[in-house]
DNA sequence: ACCTCCGGGACCTCCCGTTGGT
DNA sequence: ACCAACGGGAGGTCCCGGAGGT
């Protein structure tokens, strides 16, 4: 039970160093600072760094709130603005710093590790799925044209998202947050087409 | 001339291994390697990798094709278009692997680096004013609808693109691509509505 | 114990390497192959070469033989000549090389390290406060006379040595020692005045 | 003539370099970029690092007003004692940092560089000349006992104030200094013995 | 005569992963 | 089960000195 405990521990500690720092600039070591666990007994829990930062993955995934996206007392496309507020506001929190660890970790390690970019892929999926699913409602209850294909725009709002997280870093604004907002929920989720904002 | 042929070298290096590897996990050594010159010598040219850095992003920026997007011989929607297909292409052709310097730099080390910060920020500021510059003639030419904020879209538009960017390198597919492509040239820069293809 | 001997090791070598060298000419390296120990252990046992230099120089100081300079077998002044003795005969079996590591780190890095401008005036301040003990033993004794003041006696008498070790490594000779000598001993602590040899 | 007067830029930056920082710890660089010239200049004036040094100690030399000492308008005791205090008055405003450059090279490279260790022991040994004159005048006029011996007790007032440099800077104090001016001008120094004030 | 550029090597530091003893 | 100690290797940086062109 100590060592499960110990194992919980450095996850979280790792999900915060990899979040802030990238994954070449973290180091086992800082990670076994900040669990406040000695160095040494990292192999003990875990095979290798990548092993962890695959387990970290997993773990910040269920930060996410994907559960969020399925309360069905909130109407669907209500449901998705309050989502992405959320997200938002985590954010603005930080100053705009960090971004998301699915779009670092998948930025900088996609192409050098099967297992991360296999992580992020799975965990991007699960995401891409939860905003499809609150499309479709959308979609049914005529939140939104019925001509929209949900899949599409889930892969197509996450990507615009992601790259809105970059920008935003980048800028240190929230003018690529605002954009999204307003085309994402003025236009492309839109039922008329002559209130198009953008 | 022959005395900046080294520093172009080692910079033109630069440019490829931090584009292959991301920042940290590209050493000084890796580069020199690359260039062809002794790892000594590097320091007679950059004040630090940091520097080499900012300048390799100035350097990718001017290999982006921003001058196809000001073609007067092709309409703007279709220089648009055309542009993107060249990015795809470019990626296609690294089988998803790469992705976009800027974007790339923006997510590793935005939070860790004013210089770098800064210049991917004037790297993106650049693009997304020739973007805007585009939709607007797109705008003033009737191609896309009069309400629409060229600014506005250039800064999505650009988002989109990196976000798709990241989710194809790490789904190894062009699906993000061809999502990209629907919306942003079948929905969301489309005049009319009954269209829409999302 | 087994766990700490290559820690020991490593810090009597590198008590040999910064008295023969100085600190900035001993390079970490140097200090592994003299203890035998591969280079990157050394960061195992040391935040760095500076804490390392702070050890070195604690180390050096139980050298010192401090307690020789309170044998209640001895008569005051008889201990203080002896302990110089053997001062000057350490630095003549080197031929007059190498000095003393506190005058020589003192000299190098009381500027530029905190931490060894600490530790020299910490190692001084106990030699000063050993050699003030015989010295008040000696006035205490009629040795030598009444008014003589042991703690500026003792720092002077200090201040003499470490300049004489400087004048016999730049000379290799001896006069500065026997001049030491015949000051210190033959006039500065004598109670007469007639027979004041300088 | 430009040559020359570079060279002499070259010269009084390195005096400062040295002093401030040592000898290994000053690069060539940081010389030449004190002096304003470029870097690569440098061994068009001087072979090494080393043989510059070299001329930094006669250079150092001339800023010890030793002519001072030989003023016949002052009584040779009283001579003596202001040049001390002009002494101690530079380490003072330089708040007991940098000690005296002889003393500094002497201890960093007495054993590694024949030609410094000579530089040294060359400018000491005029010093030395210098101080020696003084006492010698001193007993002649009566200022000082006649028994003493003027060579003797110049070395070892040098050997005094060279440590007295290096325990001020440690303890970042005076009373080093004050110590000394007690000790050599109101004990060693003086006629009687009644009056001694140690 | 000058000085930019060059370069082999070494600096201190720290990496990630393992081993051996408790 | 734990973990202090280990270790091979590489990290970015900078050294002093020379070579080659202006």
């Amino acid at each position: 039970m100590a060592s499960h405990s110990q194992r919980t521990v450095i996850v979280t500690a790792a999900v915060d160093r990899f979040h802030a720092k990238g994954y070449h600039a973290t180091g086992v070591n800082d990670i076994a600072v900040a669990a406040g666990v000695p160095r040494g007994s990292f192999y003990n829990h875990f095979a290798s760094k990548e092993e962890l930062a695959a387990i970290v993955l997993q773990q910040y995934g269920q930060t996410r709130r994907l559960e969020e996206l399925s309360d069905p007392a909130v109407a669907p496309l209500e449901r998705l603005r309050r989502y992405f507020e959320f997200l938002r506001d985590e954010q603005v929190e930080h100053h705009f710093t960090r971004g998301c660890l699915f779009g670092n970790f998948g930025s900088e390690m996609a192409d050098h590790s099967e297992v991360l970019r296999g992580g992020v892929e799975h965990c991007l999926g699960r995401w891409r799925a939860a905003l499809t699913e609150v499309l479709a409602e959308a979609v049914r209850s005529g939140a939104v044209r019925a001509g929209l294909d949900p899949e599409a725009a889930a892969l197509f709002i996450l990507c615009a998202w992601e790259g809105a997280l970059v920008a935003a870093r980048c800028g240190r604004s929230d003018e690529a947050f605002s954009t999204f907002f307003r085309v994402v929920f003025g236009s492309l989720l839109q039922p008329g087409q002559d209130n198009a904002p953008l």
